[in-house]
DNA sequence: ACAATACGTCAGCCTTGTTGACATTCCAAG
DNA sequence: CTTGGAATGTCAACAAGGCTGACGTATTGT
């Protein structure tokens, strides 16, 4: 209740301090360095990085996805994408097939010995959310992702709604 | 209620899906990548980085702050953080006065100019945490920091909570 | 035939992380 | 008092992974 003034439906103006943002804006960034460091260390013992990380995240979320479509979400330059996705294709983690309609593309899909790592990643990052979940409890986390959609941009919460649904 | 099942005491357990989680974890990878974006636009055209703007933060937060100190909180090598410092002290945003007590440490203040560019840059990312605040509401704001502060690790929780109160 | 698209690559730059070597300062044991 | 070890901070060199710019090639669609 000390927390502010407005209603349920989010429409009322809030009375925020400089210093409760502040607590917001320390929150995200703690947590986001705990987000990140369990398959940070995993990918450290094998010469890769947290690069190699979101590309096999989405490859492995969207099979057969593009190299363009990966270079939209992931916000990176085709050069510095190439280089990371050059390394799991030669490690034999990603599989790169020409497109069947359209023969410039690339199709990309992770081999066995990809989805085994990325399942590894995704384990352990689950598990922290899982746990955070847990004990936050269901109304805490509907919060949660609540201000999280809000904090977007339109063209990341496009992107991340279109992730939304699996098979759209 | 269809988030999962529990009580508002967090401790019964909850169902939680891969979906659920996955979904969680793409949430947090848009929204980071949105509260960093206005920052990062500022300071690129000032060949500054996210790591200035995180020195800056917090000799802002803690003034008088020694290296040491700042480097348990930024989790980085005291060189990479000396590289950082240095630039902000030759361009004049930072002071670094040697201590009294003990002549080996550095006490870190900012300038006037430092202090004018960390209120630019914190401005820019209190807004947005400002109006996604006031979409969510209160209510979403208070499940949003429950679970993140349920994700970080003990290290990092204790850093965060030890920063929530000024004049600890 | 030609322009646009999708992808790959080379070269070179910047930020920011790393390790290793080193100087200074403090403190405590001899 | 001196001396050795610990703490603090600086300099040098390297790697990952961003970036821009230029270019080549295959394919598609007008």
């Amino acid at each position: 209740m000390a927390e502010g003034q407005g209603t349920e439906s989010g429409q009322a103006l809030l009375f925020l301090t400089d210093e409760q943002l502040r607590k917001g804006i320390e929150a995200m960034f703690f947590a986001y360095r705990a987000f990140t460091a369990d398959p940070d260390r995993i990918l450290t013992d094998m010469a890769y990085g947290r690069a190699h990380h979101r590309a096999l995240h989405f490859i492995n979320r969207s099979p057969g996805t593009t190299v363009t479509n990966l270079l939209a979400i992931l916000n990176v330059t085709k050069q510095s994408l190439n280089r990371v996705l050059r390394t799991l294709i030669e490690d034999g983690l990603v599989e790169s097939r020409v497109g069947t309609t359209d023969k410039r593309e690339r199709h990309l899909y992770l081999t066995e010995a990809g989805a085994v790592l990325e399942r590894q990643l995704s384990d352990a990052q689950r598990d922290r959310m899982r746990a955070a979940y847990r004990t936050a409890g269901p109304a805490a986390v509907a919060g949660f992702r609540q201000v999280l959609e809000a904090m977007m941009d339109d063209e990341a919460r496009r992107q991340y709604d279109e992730l939304k649904e699996p098979k759209g």
